[in-house]
DNA sequence: CATTGGCACTCCGGTCCGTGGAGTGCCAGT
DNA sequence: ACTGGCACTCCACGGACCGGAGTGCCAATG
């Protein structure tokens, strides 16, 4: 079976050329792997690879280079999922149970997931969208000034001053934040806004007290921010040194979209559907400017839908070993935050 | 005055080959500055100057360039700093005006002053030794799990979690609450955590209470904790990019020392001390992997002693205006914080 | 029909000149 | 002290050259 073999070709070329970073020749394929055919039958599954458009020649008399396509092809159907090692395991498990609160978590979780992966690793923050309101505190710094703390169940915490017009008493204080509490504590964050927008927008008698309302302003203002959820973290730039070669061509760019977080949290949001670790490969997308990197990412948190971690890279990295680790990782992340 | 002129040519040589990148030559020099004398002037100035360690040639026949030493005499004597223009002045304050909260005013921040000087930031998160505490708020999860919010006066947050051995009644818990934030509310972060102290070490009977013991305790690891003194954030390796040339010279160190906090930290705290932009040029201080970089920083918030804020670049850079720069943000910054 | 050995061909990458130009150092003159 | 002149140095650049790796094709073979 002439098919079986051509794929097997193409899997020896990824592989070889992933691992030396230099077109591969058909001669040194038969070297290398033990594949029981001469030079010539292999050139003939080369050229057939490449009419296919899986492979790619730099020059005339250059080796062989696995295109997007081929690439794709390899993760599609030809990669084993290579399982994470005890190692491994033990060493997520002990970088990551030390963190004390979540800005712990997402750095720590950033920085091994460069160093397992030597790409450059992006974290986003959990989501607000997706959280609970755990708590709202209300506290008086002066009597017209009020702190509000609103705690989230993935652990983040926003905050907000208030000025009132006038001076508010201890007890309404504490009635105001009991009903406050009552209405959002436990609710999914949008939830919480919708019913303490409730709170103010019932006409309780004439005295529908200003300092209510303020404080309900400012919290809906807090759960509705979405300029938040932009937040990433990005690791592990000094493994872009390793390639250095293709400055142009493939740091550059890759730098500036990692200053453009937008772009990034598009990459890291197209992977949160699914439980499965995603992968994009190089053009493939509507970036044209990040055509020779590729994005390895899943969503992690309960679902897998709280929010996404994976990696940038060169198109030409070890995907299988790649998606190992940022599927582990974000695994133990998600039982972090459930534990907590 | 054949000293001044000397000092002339140095400074001329200096902006020349900042703006060209390029080794400078007589020629070139008498050309584009009216200096009013021949090149062969001034090629004994600059030889003179090369005697004295401040001029370098890469080879014969080449033009010269400044060393660590000449850009160190034209930081301290020779340049005249460039004020900030009324329209970089606006661009900041809009820029940062519309900050949250810390984490917003850190990150604006940073990617301001990338922008403006085009180089890489850095801006260290404000040092919990400086702090004061605004409130401590403590919230039963359930009624054996208790998190702790410790709100500094800078704005930032820290969250710890207790588990107590028994139940806490919801009077118990006010009681505590109140007697904590009692003792830690306005104080210096330091002595709050001895005032917590006091609070178990006094023998109070024999019902010295478990719950409090934990919860002091866990306060004031939590403000001892000086982990967190050490975060940074970071903006603008894209501008590495520029530096196509000499990236193994120049941009790998760098990113080394990007990924590396300790080391920026260590740079950063060196700018703390005085009021004034600090500038290590080269390989000044002990930092040799950065022998080619430069760094420019300086402190900020109150008596500019809270944290530090600067950028780091090639020693190849425009000094004065970075310097005006860093010094108008880190003006700024401090400002912001002691108005919220 | 798939496979194979042979062979001519292509093209890259490194090396080795040769040359032009920019810049210097020095010296003698003002 | 400054300047013009001059010989010298050295790099950067471009062209020529060559070895090697790799290919495509073809005829032969099981």
């Amino acid at each position: 079976m002439q098919e079986e073999r051509r794929l097997a070709v193409l899997r020896a070329i990824v592989e070889d050329y992933v691992a030396t970073e230099e077109p591969v020749g058909s001669k040194a394929l038969v070297e290398r792997h033990s594949l029981n055919v001469s030079p010539a039958t292999i050139r003939n599954d080369m050229a057939a690879l490449e009419d296919e458009g899986y492979l790619h020649q730099p020059h005339t008399s250059a080796g062989r280079v696995p295109t997007d396509k081929g690439y794709r092809l390899f993760v599609d159907r030809l990669s084993t999922v290579k399982p994470t090692t005890t190692a491994e395991r033990r060493a997520i498990a002990s970088f990551l149970d030390g963190a004390v609160d979540l800005d712990d978590v997402v750095h720590r979780s950033v920085r091994l997931l460069a160093q397992l992966t030597r790409q450059v690793a992006v974290v986003q923050y959990p989501t607000l969208s997706r959280s609970t309101v755990r708590h709202v505190e209300v506290v008086a710094l002066t009597p017209t000034r009020l702190l509000l703390v609103l705690i989230l169940s993935t652990g983040r915490v926003e905050q907000r001053h208030v000025e009132l017009d006038a001076d508010l008493a201890d007890d309404e204080l504490a009635a105001l934040r009991s009903r406050v509490n009552l209405a959002a504590t436990g609710e999914l964050i949008g939830d919480a806004a919708s019913a303490l927008g409730d709170l103010v927008r019932v006409p309780e008698g004439e005295d529908a007290p200003a300092a209510t309302r303020a404080v309900v302003e400012a919290l809906v203002e807090a759960m509705s921010d979405h300029r938040s959820d932009e937040r990433i973290m990005v690791a592990g730039t000094a493994n872009l040194a390793r390639f250095g070669d293709s400055f142009e061509t493939s740091v550059r760019p890759l730098l500036e979209a990692l200053e453009e977080q937008v772009i990034l949290l598009k990459l890291l949001g197209e992977a949160t559907t699914g439980g499965a670790v995603t992968v994009r490969i190089g053009a493939e997308g509507p970036y044209q400017e990040l055509s020779s990197t590729s994005v390895v990412a899943t969503g992690y948190g309960p679902d897998d839908a709280l929010a996404s971690l994976g990696i940038v890279g060169p198109t030409r990295m070890d995907y299988p070993g790649t998606m190992a680790a940022v599927r582990a990782v974000a695994r133990y992340v998600s039982r972090i935050l459930d534990e907590s």
